[in-house]
DNA sequence: GGCGTTTAGTTGGATGTCCTAGTATCGGAC
DNA sequence: GTCCGATACTAGGACATCCAACTAAACGCC
């Protein structure tokens, strides 16, 4: 027998006689409990630079635009988070000096979040931090990693 | 080409040649966005219920357990959260009825938290509305939640 | 041009999470 | 029996997230 949690729960789910809903309550479960690793795992390394996840984020999408700059509303389509999550977290990079609020070009109503040259700087040492410490060993062999990412394609839509 | 803003990401990734570690950010940030989806829907079920799904898993955890209590450390233990986060959650659910907190009959350290008539009603009507919305069908085939399942226990060790 | 609708972003409030620090108690070494 | 480290929980603070409501500007239809 298991002391897994989880697969205790689904073993009380059969017993309950909600057998076609165990598997999805087991993943459903098995995810949460995953993110919330990595998550711990990755706030850990970006502790140092004085960044989260969310803001790293953030970050890097502007890094990779072309101009360094994105309207705000751009950001939280793209990293898929509520409008105000953007604003709060861009309130923080700005008062950490790592970005910039601009007026938009041509639209009045939009502003644009450009990166600075401190931004750049401490994105940059977060992703060889990262890259090291996380992303090039997540803890699974190649193959699963891959396996793992095409099947959560599925979920994502 | 994809407008997939994480294929994207990866595309930027090996530009920059850090080709070791793309898959391993992929599979990092894909599994950070279907848990914010996946919350979502759980979170948009439970809400009738004026519930999250980290009071739900208390409830629950307490329903399964043999007395109908458990040590506030148990459940933290068990749902891998963090001991504040279960003093701060088992605050609201007392508030809400839900849970009652009782001596520890022999460690005076320790409370225990006990789920009341009113838990117990809750927590089965969720239950029959996350098993009916969410798990049930949770978006994939049943095969390949069963193989996400078991490549994501690879990650939870 | 004028007006209603939509869109962009911010503000304030509620909740949840973690961290640090604190108090109370237990349990073992001596 | 006494002391010291470990354990159980709580208090207060910093952040992040969402929601509802708001202001400002753009768009579209006539």
């Amino acid at each position: 027998m298991s002391d897994d949690p989880i697969q205790e729960a689904r073993r009380q789910w059969v017993e309950h006689g909600w057998d076609d809903a165990a598997d999805g309550m087991v993943l459903v479960t098995s995810i949460t409990r995953v993110q919330s690793l990595l998550q711990q795992r990755v706030d850990a390394v970006l502790k140092p630079f004085d960044l989260t996840f969310a803001r790293y984020e953030i970050l890097q999408l502007l890094f990779f635009s072309r101009r360094g700059a994105l309207p705000m509303g751009a950001i939280g389509r793209r990293l898929q988070v509520h409008p105000t999550s953007v604003t709060s977290a861009i309130d923080r990079l700005e008062r950490q000096g790592f970005v910039v609020r601009e007026e938009h070009p041509t639209d009045r109503r939009a502003r644009l979040a450009r990166i600075t040259e401190e931004g750049l700087a401490v994105v940059k040492s977060a992703t060889a931090a990262l890259n090291e410490d996380v992303f090039a060993a997540p803890g699974l062999p190649a193959g699963d990693v891959q396996a793992l990412t095409s099947l959560l394609e599925g979920l994502r839509r």
